[in-house]
DNA sequence: CACTTTTTATTTGTCTGACATTTAAAAGTC
DNA sequence: GACTTTTAAATGTCAGACAAATAAAAAGTG
């Protein structure tokens, strides 16, 4: 692990790609333990405020975690399949808010990577899964819901589509895809009749689900696809006209 | 943006979520100037070290660039798709290498978000993609090709497909899937025999894409997640036995 | 006046040294 | 032996300083 003093970069970003380089090579492996924070200034003779701002990096990437006191330091994480999910979230949120992808390319993402998932899931599926399904599409019928309280069951119900799969990369991988659609989705009014044609469409892919036909789940999930991509559009017309 | 100094956590890492969470509700926008190290500082009540440790958390996680110098200081970042590529792939990567997670699971996750892309880049793929997707096809059919080189150019094959539906969110998405899976093919050695069977199945979903036939593709996706997992089974139980 | 050069102020990057806090292990005590 | 106290090591935080980069302002020059 070396680092160049003459380089352009800062001190601290180059000790943590070195530090980086040598997790992903395996010259690190999870639980080890990294040098203190006064050994590594030696090692690259840095100040310790310099490597904290290095450890910090990595910190933000969970890719160490540290522990104060005796026999504490700094060790190589293993990356859960949680933090990995928070992370895939926030970066896939802001995304699509900061860089103007349109409604309709979020969408067709979203819709296309589920079907993949959903033959999979019409056949794996637990009957938790299911369950959490069915009770989303109940809470989806209920009078007086927020729209955003409808939306959040939305993703919850997809997620658990998803999750049916199981398969955690799948899982993973989706969960951007699936959650980043959500404050995109919040700028749509729902109307009751919009509302009962989604739970509509909802029962028929968990129907598909519960009964193991996949192609079934995947006309379903297109059909979904068409219904929200309409009303997107005519909500943004409408407002586009006032 | 409030912080509480008697919490358990960092103060560093409160003032990132702070911070953080300013920029999920848009109170921040894109390419706006944080105040100066100084002035953080003495908004949050801590020190200048406490303040950079917090930055250099969200400029590892791509939120924020600095710059130096008179009407320098933190701004912004609006996160691009390459940013974003970057860190879905190193996250992918050591989510799999650190998680054991099976070479069936994430081969089923890859080709199944493939499949689901296939459809979408039989339609829209540009020449460019179709020939990048050929001249990998013919490099693979190269002699003396190392089996390093012959992955990267599956991977570059593969990533010229799903750029073909010219969907950025799938194409981001599917970077994790389709690189991390790289070090996983790089434990198996392809003999010419196998090398061939790939080509061909290469070149029949070229053919596929090439003639605006989804299904054509998508069954071909299917033969090749076959091949590689019956070839991925006997490389690890020929290993096994020896 | 227009242009170039110099100065200056601001801001991040880095260093030194110190103290506070947490924590596990060692030492001491009953 | 079980419990308490001490100690040492590590991270967390602070204060103050200087270096380096950079853009804007000021000064100089034709």
């Amino acid at each position: 692990m070396k680092i160049d003093p003459n380089s352009s970069a800062d001190l601290s970003a180059q000790i943590a790609k070195a530090i980086k380089d040598a997790i992903i090579n395996g010259d690190l492996i999870v639980d080890q333990r990294l040098p203190s924070e006064s050994e590594l200034a030696d090692q690259f003779q840095v100040s310790r405020p310099t490597v904290r701002e290095a450890l910090k990096r990595l910190a933000a990437q969970s890719l160490i975690r540290t522990q104060r006191g005796a026999s504490g330091g700094a060790f190589v994480n293993r990356i859960s399949f949680e933090d990995a999910y928070a992370q895939q979230i926030t970066t896939s949120t802001l995304l699509l808010s900061m860089n103007d992808v349109s409604f309709e390319t979020a969408c067709e993402a979203r819709y296309a990577l589920e079907r993949a998932c959903a033959p999979l899931s019409a056949q794996r599926r637990t009957p938790d899964h299911l369950a959490t399904m069915r009770a989303e599409i109940f809470r989806q019928g209920q009078p007086g819901l927020t729209d955003e309280a409808f939306c959040a069951s939305d993703v919850a119900f997809h997620r658990a589509l998803v999750d049916g799969a199981e398969n955690p990369v799948l899982s993973y991988q989706l969960a951007g895809a699936v959650e980043a659609m959500q404050p995109l989705m919040n700028m749509i009014t729902f109307s009751a009749r919009d509302r009962a044609r989604i739970v509509e469409l909802h029962s028929t892919i968990a129907d598909a689900i519960e009964s193991g036909n996949g192609g079934a789940a995947i006309d379903g999930l297109t059909d979904l696809e068409i219904e929200t991509r309409t009303l997107a559009t005519e909500v943004f017309a409408a407002r586009a006209s006032a």
